[in-house]
DNA sequence: TCAATTCAATGGTCCGACAATTGACACATT
DNA sequence: AATGTGTCAATTGTCGGACCATTGAATTGA
């Protein structure tokens, strides 16, 4: 018999067969109750509408207790998968998540990590062109009214009312994603809109110059998209964000950069533990 | 008197006083909890890194269940706010929230919305020219030592490995992303392309021709990148998107546009209740 | 000096109980 | 018949307590 395959009296054998496992980690209940309910909805075995099991009668079905069954549904619930309702006939209903829902977590992610506004600019500059371009192809008469609505509102606001011009400059830039009809790009433009707002408020942008010139442009923009010409869209598009870039940057480079940058105030660890 | 004003008989007062009250929701203690740690986190006042109070302690200083609070903490979990630790010294740690996590939320939100291969194509579509322009302006040599990587990992596999240029095509897309050092455009594409990736693993794209092409406009993309020259990046970028685009479009007419679309099998409702 | 053990604080889980909510239903009033 | 009112039961919301599992520091021992 080989030496080095019996167990050496008392010592560990040296080292051979391990180290290949790796660290294990071990995931909470609620955790993989509700990875495995989120798996049920997108198989759609649980289709929008639907109501998933009682509270209790998941606890009866995994065998765990209501207090971790409930963790699941609020994590399903933090994802924009289910709302729960209660009293009689309630329950928890599955939804599907709303623009709303990943708005939510891209500005949080952006609030959080303190994208800067230039970064924000940047995104809508991506975003602003192909938007056009796909509403002038896609919009509906529908879409072509709430646009021209916003547009005169714009025209109003234009003269003297700030507030109320960045917010249906926002409105705006949203209007046509929406008219775009592609969710994707219509929940980006909503969040990176919702962005740009917050910090414009902060900041003071927009000279009456700016402004008439924006409305100008809208106004370009909506004739093609009007007409349908969808690459005369994308470039008065590409023409506008650009000039609203350019004159961000210099504004910009004129005061502070500063922006969505979170406050980072020092300590506040938790005390002595 | 006015008999306006007096109570007629037994008839209630036409409407007057009401209506203007609206709908009052009762938010629950977890979600509230919730909130409340998120306002404090995003003020700084716990920055990441940090540590929140204990369980017990949040127990104590807000009066609710431990349950509830439990609960609460499973929401910012989900929201990409804070990880937790068992154990001594342990407890919940404060974090940004990752690439990951928004991506994960990206990936829900198109996959259960049934978002079409034509819209992430599309998306890209937007993304892409930006992203090709601002790497060639923000990148590093690291970014470019990456990406050299991955064109030479895709010219190998162009050649007779499909999954595997599929992976290394998102990989590039993602890289380039990185390379422009914008945080939201890097989280978009990167779930774009996730996204693009398992979709085009169930249909049976790229055919020997588009994979020779792709990596000949990913080398042009990157000389540009190389030379830090963006508008050529931009516009190279552009092309090579916009044909990517026109060929799916036409691969998609050939078969079903079938996509992300989720099974929607019937039923399954909660029974009688 | 270093390895093994102890230990205390913390999250993870479970159980049971009760309150609050809410829609359906039966009933009473007009 | 129409309408308002009350009752009721199922479901979620919340609480309190208990115990287990985890973990890293502190202690102990070789």
């Amino acid at each position: 018999m080989n030496p080095s395959s019996a167990a050496p009296s008392g010592a560990r054998p040296a080292e051979p067969p391990l180290s290949h496992i790796g660290p294990i980690s071990v995931p909470r209940s609620c955790d993989i109750l509700a990875d495995r309910l989120q798996q049920s909805i997108v198989d759609g075995i649980y289709p929008p509408g639907a109501l998933l099991p009682t509270e209790r009668e998941l606890v009866g079905g995994t065998g765990l207790s209501r207090g971790s069954v409930r963790e699941a549904l609020r994590i399903l619930q933090a994802r924009g998968l289910v709302s729960t309702r209660a009293g009689r006939y309630g329950g928890s209903i599955v939804v599907e998540p709303s623009d709303a829902t990943l708005g939510s977590h891209i500005q949080r992610f952006a609030r959080v990590r303190g994208v800067s506004l230039a970064s924000l600019v940047d995104a809508r500059r991506a975003l602003a062109p192909m938007i056009a371009f796909l509403a002038a192809r896609n919009r509906t008469d529908e879409d072509l009214a709430r646009l021209n609505a916003i547009a005169a509102r714009l025209d109003e606001a234009a003269a003297d009312d700030l507030p109320r011009f960045l917010q249906e400059n926002a409105n705006w830039h949203i209007a046509l994603a929406e008219a775009s009809h592609n969710d994707l790009l219509r929940a980006f433009m909503a969040s990176i809109s919702g962005l740009m707002l917050d910090a414009s408020r902060i900041e003071n942008f927009a000279s009456d110059d700016v402004r008439r010139l924006v409305t100008i442009a809208h106004r370009r923009i909506l004739r093609a998209i009007e007409q349908q010409d969808a690459e005369a869209a994308r470039r008065r598009a590409e023409r506008d964000v650009e000039a609203y870039a350019q004159y961000l940057d210099a504004a910009l480079r004129a005061r502070g950069s500063a922006v969505a940058e979170p406050p980072r105030r020092s300590g506040a660890r938790r005390g002595a533990r």
